[in-house]
DNA sequence: AATTCTGTTGATCAATTGATCTTTTAATCC
DNA sequence: GGATTAAAAGATCAATTGATCAACAGAATT
């Protein structure tokens, strides 16, 4: 029932035996099924519950973090890092690309990264939790990537009314609300939401009057 | 220090003493608290500081729900109740006004009840925590204030592309998240949300060219 | 094959937690 | 003013929890 009568219990790729890993892996590994974890029944969630899950037992998570406030920090880096590439405040400020086609490109690649059920629910969890990380983001986000599609946007703004910071974010926030009623509040996500994301840009930029060849 | 010699405990409007309270009275002050305890700290929170928190002994608390959970139910119907008024339906599809106003006479409203901390935080808790109340409420939402606004939307809507009921999730959604910004990850809130929300119905009726007369 | 090394287990601790129950005491009734 | 009622306190239980530590066992080394 448990495992086939592997001897050598230390490979099977995915499989449920292989005890004693080195310690990176293993550490890596409880990492791993530490974010899936907690994000799915919050921080609060408990080291023993963890454990089983890791098939281990509670013990060892304490071989590989001090405490487990450590442990969630682990977690929280794990989710947080990577999750802007660097590249983007550039990519965002390139006007030899039209500006809807630069937002739908970096709006596409980054709905794909965080409309997922692990990064949001940590996130948000984080956020109720007030981390500082989650500030940190936050304050990132705004300055690489909101603040310079202000500055794109004003720059080919025609009508009187000019786009303020909060403009932005209003457009952040109604893409990144769709990620929330799917994995948050686990509503019914929309079919392509590719096609919603081009639709709240075209929103956007036509209330500047935009046009889609800039 | 504590409360000047008040030979009667139980009156001093909001004072510190007064022990033994009606049932009634008690329970509901033991639910105002647990509110703003829970939506601060979350559903995690423990009796014994809400018990703190509220002048009283912990074992008080079981005298009046049975089990935490009881409690915590009661939390939700504090905070859920009523917050969607009834007769919105009606006024969203009242055409003798404009529907530019009856948007903004709706979420003028309506902001003005969840941009506050202690329903966005629980309304957040309870949402990760998978509340049918949660589900409810938003099964609601759309029923009762999107459809409606779908709806007019499409009776007024002259361009070419029709309005979906996901514009009218990613208008509210655009709405909704400034309150999140606010109040989940406590960044700084704009000054005049209302004017906010006036711009991203602005934003979303000009996408469909619908007048501001009609 | 014996030895060494260390990843992992199992037992256990002390603090915490939801919940129970007896006792106390403030308010009401006669 | 003394008796009665029930709201609240206080003590306590059993289960849970994060964390510790000695003992075990799988793998590498010689």
């Amino acid at each position: 029932m448990d495992q086939p009568a592997d001897s050598n219990a230390s490979d099977s790729e995915d499989g449920a035996i292989r005890r004693r890993l080195p310690p990176a892996e293993r550490r890596q590994q409880i990492v791993d099924v530490a974010v899936r974890f907690f994000a799915e029944v919050g921080l609060d969630g408990k080291t023993r519950e963890l454990a089983k899950r890791l098939g281990v037992t509670q013990s060892l998570l304490f071989n590989y973090f001090a405490t487990k406030d450590d442990l969630i920090e682990a977690v929280y880096e794990k989710v947080y890092i990577g999750r802007l590439s660097p590249d983007w405040p550039e990519r965002l400020s390139d006007r030899d690309v039209p500006l809807r086609d630069r937002l739908i490109a970096f709006y596409s690649e980054y709905s794909a990264l965080i409309f997922e059920r692990e990064w949001m629910r940590i996130f948000m969890f984080s956020g109720l939790a007030g981390a500082s990380l989650n500030h940190r983001y936050l304050k990132h986000l705004g300055d690489v990537i909101l603040r310079p599609i202000l500055a794109e946007t004003d720059a080919l703004a025609r009508g009187d009314t000019r786009p303020t910071m909060e403009d932005v974010w209003n457009l952040h926030g109604g893409i990144v609300y769709i990620g929330i009623r799917q994995h948050i509040y686990r509503m019914p996500a929309p079919e392509h939401p590719e096609d919603e994301i081009a639709r709240a840009i075209a929103k956007y930029l036509q209330f500047f009057e935009i046009e889609l060849e800039n």
